[in-house]
DNA sequence: CTGCAAGTTAAAGCTGACTTCAGGTCAAGC
DNA sequence: GCTTGACCTGAAGTCAGCTTTAACTTGCAG
């Protein structure tokens, strides 16, 4: 019974609620590392977990894999990395969420404005003008929660 | 110059800010229509550049096209849609961006806490566990603004 | 030592919202 | 009538973030 305090694949997927696949495909994205039996198995040390509890914490706030990767990169190589260390590495993400929040008010207020002139003019209303500085996005993989997905409301 | 008050596909785009390709292909998915000429070319009315700064707005609050083709649905066909119209359409939009803010407000709170300890537990912490409420997400396509995907904050 | 669940790989598939490409046609100014 | 730019179509490509598949190997309980 050596090697107890490392994982397996199919621990690590069910204690971070990721799915073997993922780990794999996090690992070929260089997000995560893992041992290897000398049969080619892979077996995780414990801190792996931490690590994909950041990623899935990332991933909810809205950052791309990408991000991550970077973020990760951050991370002391020569020792654990601490709670200070993991603090600092999410401190930016309350910015980033009062961005999105702040955007998205912007959006609902030109909305409430939208729906009482009931114009929606590609020249003049703030929220399908092309140009208009609200206007300007991208394609933010922003992780909404199930409810608003799944009950789209009807009639709009 | 007969039917000078029909558009074509280029006046269309350069006036909607659509590509002429996503023209096309809201066509063939059933978001617009367009008239055809003796050769087979596109000529479109004037009301579809409402109709295309409907999807334009749509979007940025984050529906999809198959929500977006279910709302356009809803318009009258016997008469040209008018302002309430459009405005009952949009209206519920409001509410699904209040839960937009709130789920991503409550994020944001949860981080804070979560910046405090330090944790990002699997077991305890709010944002990076996968089986808590505000966990359960799906992947919307949130348009989010430029700024908060160009300049991804460093260090996280 | 055997049986079989769990693991391995590379490659292909999926979703959404489009864009790009190849190969050909149309329309309008001169 | 000719040239040229705008337009046509269907099919394939793109991107992210994974999942699925196929064919094969490991590791551990009995």
């Amino acid at each position: 019974m050596r090697d107890t305090d490392l994982l397996t694949v199919s621990e690590v997927a069910h204690r971070s609620g990721f799915a073997a696949s993922a780990l794999r495909f996090y690992e070929r994205e260089g997000l995560i590392g893992a041992q290897r039996t000398s049969g080619g198995q892979r077996r995780y040390e414990r801190h792996v977990l931490r690590r994909l509890a950041f990623i899935r914490a990332a991933r909810h706030v809205g950052l791309s894999l990408d991000e991550i990767r970077d973020a990760l990169a951050t991370l002391p190589e020569s020792r654990t990395p601490n709670k200070s260390d993991w603090a600092r590495i999410s401190r930016s993400w309350r910015t980033r969420l009062d961005e999105e929040i702040a955007a998205l008010t912007a959006l609902r207020d030109g909305l409430d404005s939208c729906i009482g002139c009931g114009c929606l003019s590609l020249q003049r209303c703030a929220i399908s003008n092309p140009d208009d500085t609200a206007a300007r996005f991208g394609s933010g993989a922003l992780y909404l929660p199930k409810p608003l997905r799944e009950e789209p409301a009807k009639g709009a």
